[in-house]
RNA sequence: CGGGGUGUAGCAUAAUGGUAGUGUGCACGGUUUGGGACCGUGUGGCCCGGGUUCGAUUCCCGGCACCCCGACCA
């Protein structure tokens, strides 16, 4: 019984199979909203608890800010309400009773929070300011996907105040360097700098980016961190007296990484046995399958299992299931490690063991275990991370002509660019395509191509094009 | 918001103007267990409103919901 779409005929379709399969989520009784599964929700605290840490380690304090906000505070910075407006949700009646002004639901927090950071700040002394939030948003976008795209999301944003923009720019890449690393965390390489102008977030002067490769060459936005310069400062108020006795705005950054990173992780990792977890991630690192219920080969199982206890490991005891029947949820679920254990492995006092990477199946004496599974979980971790980094290689392609798209449907463009907005709209309505990034590595290098690829005008920068989700 | 499609059991599906069938799941009993076990018993269903008709799950009209394609999308 085939439950799982293969990739190579309908890509989403598999997409939407192995987070059924997987019981990652599922979708609610409202549109676009979706419902997280124990074990969805499991992978998601993992990322979740490894970027806490990371960003407590930075120094920043974590804090907690209202769902609501008066329409009027959105309104306050032009490009952010344009930005936003469209997928806003409004409450206009409280309390069975109108609301003199509407409130909505915060599709991001800069407008909840500044006019509270205007109070905050008051002396070049209260800064830097830098908090950070776990929070839920949402946004009524018009096509909902799974993790990727719901109306309503988890999330942290983090939000911050300087004195000075060069601090606020090291800032902003530091963060950036965060979620780069949370990526190669869960053995994931991305391609990452700045958005062009058109695909920068509404209010900010500079959009950096982490991209994601997903199996089918289209490119997923992992996380982003934000330089607002004094946009919003100017907006809300937001000033200090410095040093020289003077009253000067603040300059800020907003950095935000979202359970999106699950659907990365589905669509970078995943093959048609279903979900492929990293051992930095999965709930559970190891699984232990007795293949029969005796009382020696479950006694043999739990053994086997107290010897791995400092990894998450679990037993499979359902009596009502056939051992394949297991294999084949483990599979889908992505457990790095499959141990199985019956009458033979009793006998030979040796497990075997299939890893989910490769697909391979090893003898292992049982009194080695612990050494062998913490070995081959390093290297699972290791292995992911290479053969992901070599993908992402193997499907960019450089090329100097837009016409050069079409005969390479699936795959990420390196190109010469002029950086025109004006050329982006054109690749857009003809290939659906917009920049994804300009690499930090190319930032300051001449382009490979002296001419722009889609107008031949001089180029500026060479920069990474794709589709998108 | 434009174009297309679909609403039948928890899920997946079939047939039908006259008592709605199958698979799967679930529950119980038994036999099983080295790649999605088997037998038996049981559980459970026609999106909403109106019209035509002796009779509508079926035909017609309206509504609502969801899915797909597009536009939109830190």
């Amino acid at each position: 019984m085939q439950r799982i779409t293969p990739q190579e005929k309908d890509f989403p379709q598999w997409y939407q199979d192995v987070v059924k399969e997987a019981e990652l989520a599922e979708s609610s009784q409202v549109r676009g909203c979706g419902i997280v599964k124990p074990y969805g929700f499991a992978i998601w605290e993992n990322i979740k608890d490894e970027l806490n840490r990371r960003i407590k380690a930075d120094g920043v304090e974590n804090l907690y800010f209202p769902l609501f906000l008066p329409m009027s505070n959105l309104q306050a910075e032009a490009e952010h309400v344009e930005g936003f407006s469209p997928e806003l949700a409004v409450v206009t009646v409280a309390g069975g009773e109108e609301l003199q002004e509407p409130l909505a639901v915060r599709p991001t927090s800069e407008a909840v929070m500044y006019p509270t950071f205007a109070k905050w700040i008051n002396s070049y002394r209260d800064l830097p300011l830098r908090v950070n939030q776990w929070a839920n948003v949402v946004r009524w976008e018009k096509r909902p996907r799974p993790f990727l795209r719901w109306s309503e999301f988890l999330w942290q944003e983090g939000h911050s105040a300087f004195a000075d923009k060069n601090e606020a720019l090291e800032e902003m890449w530091r963060m950036l360097d965060m979620y780069r690393e949370v990526y190669e965390w869960m053995a994931i390489p991305t391609l990452w700098g700045k958005k062009s102008e058109s695909e920068k977030f509404a209010g900010a002067e500079i959009t950096t980016t982490t991209e994601v490769m997903a199996k089918d060459g289209k490119a997923i936005q992992g996380a982003t961190s934000h330089h607002l310069a004094d946009n919003f400062a100017k907006a809300f108020d937001i000033k200090y007296l410095g040093e020289d006795g003077k009253w000067h705005f603040v300059y800020q950054n907003s950095w935000g990484m979202s359970w999106r990173t699950l659907g990365a992780l589905i669509m970078a990792h995943g093959d048609n046995k279903g979900l492929k977890l990293p051992p930095n991630v999965a709930p559970t690192q190891v699984v232990v399958v007795p293949i029969k219920n005796t009382a020696e080969v479950s006694k043999f199982a739990s053994d086997i299992s107290k010897a791995l206890a400092e990894f998450r490991v679990k037993v499979d005891n359902r009596e009502n299931k056939s051992p394949g029947h297991k294999f084949y949820d483990w599979e889908i679920k992505g457990v790095p490690i499959r141990i199985e254990v019956g009458e033979n492995e009793v006998a030979d006092m040796v497990c075997t063991v299939y890893r989910r990477d490769t697909q391979e199946k090893t003898s292992v004496p049982a009194q080695h275990i612990n050494d062998y599974v913490s070995d081959l979980l390093k290297e699972i971790q290791d292995n992911m991370f290479r053969s992901a980094k070599e993908f992402q290689q193997q499907n960019i392609v450089q090329i100097s002509s837009i016409d050069e798209i079409e005969k390479h449907p699936g795959k990420f463009f390196l190109a010469s660019w002029s950086e025109e907005p004006e050329s982006e709209k054109l690749l857009k309505e003809k290939y659906s395509m917009v920049s994804r990034v300009l690499p930090k590595e190319y930032e300051d290098k001449k382009p490979t191509n002296k001419t722009c690829f889609i107008t031949g005008e001089p180029a500026k920068h060479d920069w990474i094009f794709a589709k998108s989700y």
